[in-house]
DNA sequence: TCGTTAATTGAGACAGAGTCTCAGTATCTC
DNA sequence: GAGATACTGAGACTCTGTCTCAATTAACGA
């Protein structure tokens, strides 16, 4: 896989700016990340090492974590859980995010008028934004048309979650 | 206070209807939520009420939030760090939030531009939207002023955030 | 290729936010 | 006022995430 290992070639780069190492835990986890999951939480990403039987500690897939988030190369997200997800950066475009309450399926979407307006919203303010991140919860076409029908407005505060795997 | 009375009577209004009841502590909390506090975090509001000598447990005081939050008194919102954040809802408008990442404050904003064009999105996409968050981070006018810069966008993942009080 | 040095790793302790259980207590309704 | 039922507090528990420290490994130069 080419892109992969150009993506690896992208973290050693910034690696070595920075006088850090390329370990074979930190290639094996960009490998997975960029291969399979797009949006993901560091749990998962435990679990799935451990199914390959690729032994990486959650320090380090935390550590990891952090590195590619200073990168530039995996953003942090918050998609209306109580814990961060992360997803990889390939396009480097922006987006935000439509989080379905009922199956916990997420759509993105980048839409520049938004952003236009964003922006002109912070000027008014005299602020100087880095980043911002919009979630709308609601239900997706599809549990619509199966008849879920969305709770009131503001009272949304859960999704649907994937069952837990064991932590160990 | 006669406006903090009418909160209580909405409480109970929509306690009624659940078939639960009205409690002290329920009203305690209540009270100070609608006395003082604007954004605020749950364990905040534990302090404030030992505090006050007013003893309510942890359990208590997230049941209640959640409660609060069901009965659409209370918004649950992210703010850009890893737990949740809770703001009273008077006016009932919609609003989001300007995070500063240097001192941690937060300002509101509503823009009807902004909603319009998020329906818009929605439509396009054939979702339902329920409810939206949208955090802007970034640095604010008076920190910008006392030199502050900010970080490159993207990169932006923590907040200034108070220092934290003894759990117990 | 080898040795040195400094970064990295894993295990597990720790911390913070939030949930759950259960026995004792308070509220509401009649 | 009594009974039924919901509520509370204490503390155990879960989950996400961080930290420490001894052992390991990558990277660089000779």
């Amino acid at each position: 896989m080419p892109h992969i290992a150009r993506e690896i070639d992208r973290f050693q780069e910034f690696l070595k700016l920075q006088g850090l190492k390329l370990t074979n835990e930190r290639t094996a986890l960009v490998r997975e990340i960029f291969s399979t999951h797009y949006h993901f939480e560091a749990d998962e990403l435990l679990f799935k090492m451990k199914e390959k039987s690729v032994k990486i500690s959650r320090a380090t897939i935390y550590r990891t974590l952090e590195l590619l988030v200073k990168s530039g190369m995996v953003r942090r997200v918050h998609l209306g859980e109580d814990h961060y997800h992360y997803e990889h950066v390939s396009g480097n475009a922006h987006h935000d995010h439509l989080v379905c309450t009922t199956c916990g399926g997420v759509v993105e979407f980048n839409d520049p008028d938004l952003e236009t307006r964003a922006l002109q919203i912070c000027e008014k303010k005299k602020f100087t934004p880095t980043f911002h991140n919009l979630q709308i919860l609601g239900v997706c076409d599809s549990c619509r048309r199966k008849g879920q029908t969305p709770e009131a407005p503001d009272r949304v505060q859960m999704i649907a979650s994937r069952p837990k795997q064991l932590r160990k």
